[in-house]
DNA sequence: TATATCTGAGCGAGCGCTCAATCACTCCAT
DNA sequence: ATGGAGTGATTGAGCGCTCGCTCAGATATA
């Protein structure tokens, strides 16, 4: 589910009049925003910065946004959605059984991987959002797990899982999740040991064992 | 292994000639700075209120301290020494067999539980470290790391784990810390379901059956 | 002409850090 | 005993600078 012009507009604010110019300089900040903050993180990223990096001044940014934390949160609006999109495409042709599992799995890691520079920023400075954004930002990462948590449940369906009770389910959602994160947070030691590939196979593995039958 | 006075003042430079006050000065500030960053952030946090609430003036924290950054250098230093001490403690009579795994697993998420404040900073402030310190708190991380996989060689040595190679080990040491630091930053959600009793046994059980035999 | 959009010099607040002055304590010459 | 010189530690007003944000005017568009 894409977030709607109407309700971004609802919460960042705008003067300016043309939806479609609001887009699409909104789509050019957060491409712009993005390199800057993954590499010095938001607060020693200036406003200045991020404008001329778009393209345009620091008043024409402030069009846009009414505040610098704006920019962060447009950030993780479209990482979140982006994420959303992938991990949904998966889910909406998900077969049945163990390899529907590894296949679900795998997905959700090489997301991961793929974002884990932007991943790692939002870890890091979601916090520095105003408490009301910072929630919605809490309830889009719970959306996909919710996301993870309905695939289980389908495959789980199916029969060959074991005897996972409905709060099995979830928190294994939750250790699929973080198992990916964990690339991203300690990429720097893993990836002595293991490639990407490497990694994700062992993990399905130890995934697998999680949702084994008990002996 | 505690952090011996001359190793600190090697890399945390201060013109205090007495060493004794310049330890226990800085307890008095990593004391103070604490409840502080994990409340508000590094960024938020001003040099002026680490002083005030440690208890002097600026002009003195800027006697034992070189730089802002050195106190968040000091902090993670004390956070890490703490957990290492407390890990160390567990392993140091550590049984063979499943149930010392159980023991060893516990005793990690609990210590995880109960530094999650501190521990949530550290994942999100360490950044804000110059490169130099950055690179030690990445080796504390990892230091502790170690001893979670000692603790697993030795246990999996006792011989009822199941056939697990060198790199499946340290893996799953990473899995283990992971695991404990994800009701740091999912408890906001996880607490709704689980008491950190409940989520303990829980994934202890999957830890289990990740380090059990293949069928 | 009227309206929508853009510009960037400049404002003002806040913050890290300094340093001249002060205080506290020791020790020795008287 | 005591004055005072020397040393180490503390103080906090204030400097210098950065950065988020504004707004009066310029520019484009219809």
């Amino acid at each position: 589910m894409t977030l709607k012009r109407e309700d971004l507009s609802q919460v960042v604010q705008t003067q300016i009049k043309n939806p479609d110019l609001v887009e699409r300089r909104r789509r050019q900040i957060v491409e712009a925003a993005v390199p800057l903050l993954v590499k010095n993180g938001f607060h020693k990223t200036t406003t200045r910065q991020i404008a001329k990096a778009a393209g345009f001044s620091i008043g024409t940014l402030y069009e846009y946004v009414a505040c610098k934390e704006d920019v962060l949160y447009l950030v993780c609006e479209a990482v979140h959605d982006q994420i959303e999109r992938r991990i949904g495409d998966v889910l909406s042709h998900v077969q049945k059984g163990r390899e529907a599992l590894a296949a679900m799995v795998r997905e959700v890691f090489l997301t991961s991987h793929r974002l884990s520079d932007v991943y790692l920023l939002m870890y890091q400075e979601t916090h520095a959002l105003p408490p009301q954004w910072r929630e919605k930002v809490l309830a889009n990462e719970l959306r996909i797990n919710e996301l993870i948590h309905k695939g289980l449940q389908r495959i789980a369906e199916s029969g060959d899982l074991g005897d996972l009770d409905a709060s099995d389910l979830k928190l294994l959602s939750h250790n699929i999740s973080v198992m990916a994160h964990m690339w991203t947070f300690r990429r720097w030691i893993l990836s002595k040991e293991f490639t990407i590939e490497e990694y994700i196979a062992r993990q399905t593995e130890y995934i697998l064992k999680m949702v084994a039958d008990k002996k």
